[in-house]
DNA sequence: AGTGTATCCTGCAGGC
DNA sequence: TGCCTGCAGGATACAC
C-alpha cells in the first residue's frame, strides 16, 4: 500500500481539491470496504463540506464540519482521485468503490483493485479512540531518537517487524522499513532491544530521511499506487534494497537478498546490514 | 510476547 | 497462446 509518504502525497494533492466543497451525495458501489452498512454511512456527510485534509498514520482523514470524518486506509492498493475521467497520462479509476459528489458536480472516487482498503465516516469521539491506537508520527519533532531507543528496548521482536507495527510507529511500512534500515546499516532480524544508542539515532535520522525524502519525490510508485492528480512518483529509482534481491547492493556492491519474516519479504544487503 | 499461518481480493510476471 | 505458481505497498484473527 501506500504509506506515509504516500498517504501524505494523496492528502496534499486532495487538499485544494476538495476542501471547501459540500458533499451532495455519497454513492457506495462495492460495499467490502464500509466498516458499516451504506445504509448507515451514506447520510452522515451528505450536506457536509470539507473543512480540512489530514493524515494520521496511513490514513486520508477527510474533516468535515459539524465534527465527523472520512477515514480512509488505502490498504494495499487504495486510491482517491479528483475526478472519474483522467487527466492526460492519469489512469481512469477502475475498480470504484465508494464515489462522493459535491455539489459543484466535483467528483471524489475512491478506487481500490484488492479491496483491502476501508472507509468509514466517523464522529470525534469515535476516532479520537482509533487514534489512541496508533504510535507516534515518526515526522514530528516529538519524535526523538531517545524515545525511539527506550521504545526498542522493550521488544524481543524483529526489528523489520516492529517497525511495520502501526502501535510503535505509524506509518512505517514495508518498503520504508527496509530502507531506513538499509540506510542505518540495521540488519531486519535484528531484536530490537539489541540496538544500541548510536544504532538508535542512526535509525531514527534514516527514518526521517526516507520518509521525508519519499514525500519530496511524491511516494513510491511500483505498481498501482499513484498519487492524487492519477500520475506515478518518483521515489522507486531511490530505493536501495527494497525489491532490488539479486541486485548489485548501491553501496558495497554485494548481491541484496530476500528473506521473509513474519510471511513478508525483507530486502537487505548482508554486507551493510552484517546478520544478528 | 511473538511467530507462522490464513484470510480478505485482483492482477501481473515468470516458468513451462 | 494458456495454465500454473508465486508475489504484491496492509491489517487482522487464530493457534501455538
Amino acid at each position: 500500500m501506500p504509506e506515509l509518504p504516500e498517504a501524505e502525497t494523496i492528502v496534499r494533492g486532495l487538499r485544494p481539491a476538495i476542501t471547501g466543497r459540500r458533499i451532495a451525495r455519497a454513492e457506495v458501489l462495492k460495499p467490502d470496504g464500509l466498516l458499516e452498512s451504506k445504509r448507515s454511512f451514506a447520510p452522515k456527510g451528505r450536506g457536509r463540506t470539507v473543512a480540512r485534509v489530514e493524515r494520521r498514520a496511513k490514513n486520508v482523514l477527510i474533516v468535515l464540519d459539524g465534527g465527523r470524518r472520512i477515514a480512509v486506509n488505502l490498504g494495499m492498493t487504495g486510491r482517491l482521485l479528483p475526478f472519474e475521467t483522467p487527466p492526460r497520462g492519469a489512469r481512469r479509476p477502475t475498480h470504484p468503490a465508494v464515489r462522493f459528489r459535491f455539489a459543484d458536480g466535483s467528483l471524489l472516487v475512491f478506487d481500490d483493485t484488492r479491496r483491502f482498503g476501508t472507509v468509514e465516516c466517523l464522529t470525534d469521539e469515535e476516532w479520537r479512540s482509533r487514534e489512541a491506537r496508533f504510535g507516534p508520527e515518526p515526522l514530528d519533532d516529538g519524535f526523538t531518537a531517545g524515545m525511539l531507543h527506550s521504545a526498542l528496548a522493550t521488544s524481543r521482536s524483529p526489528v523489520r517487524s516492529w517497525l511495520l507495527d502501526q502501535r510503535r510507529i505509524a506509518g512505517v511500512g514495508n518498503i520504508y522499513a527496509a530502507e531506513a534500515l538499509f540506510l542505518s546499516g540495521v540488519n531486519p532480524l535484528r531484536q530490537a532491544r539489541s540496538i544500541d544508542g548510536p544504532e538508535a539515532e542512526r535509525l531514527h535520522a534514516a527514518l526521517r530521511d526516507v520518509l521525508r525524502g519519499a514525500i519530496d519525490e511524491g511516494g513510491t510508485t511500483i505498481r498501482d499506487y499513484r498519487n492524487a492528480i492519477g500520475g506515478e512518483s518518483g521515489y522507486a529509482r531511490l530505493l536501495g534494497v527494497y525489491g532490488r534481491d539479486g541486485a548489485a547492493c548501491r553501496r558495497c556492491g554485494s548481491t541484496v537478498e530476500r528473506a521473509v519474516l513474519s510471511n513478508r519479504s525483507a530486502f537487505f544487503c548482508p554486507t551493510c546490514q552484517p546478520a544478528p
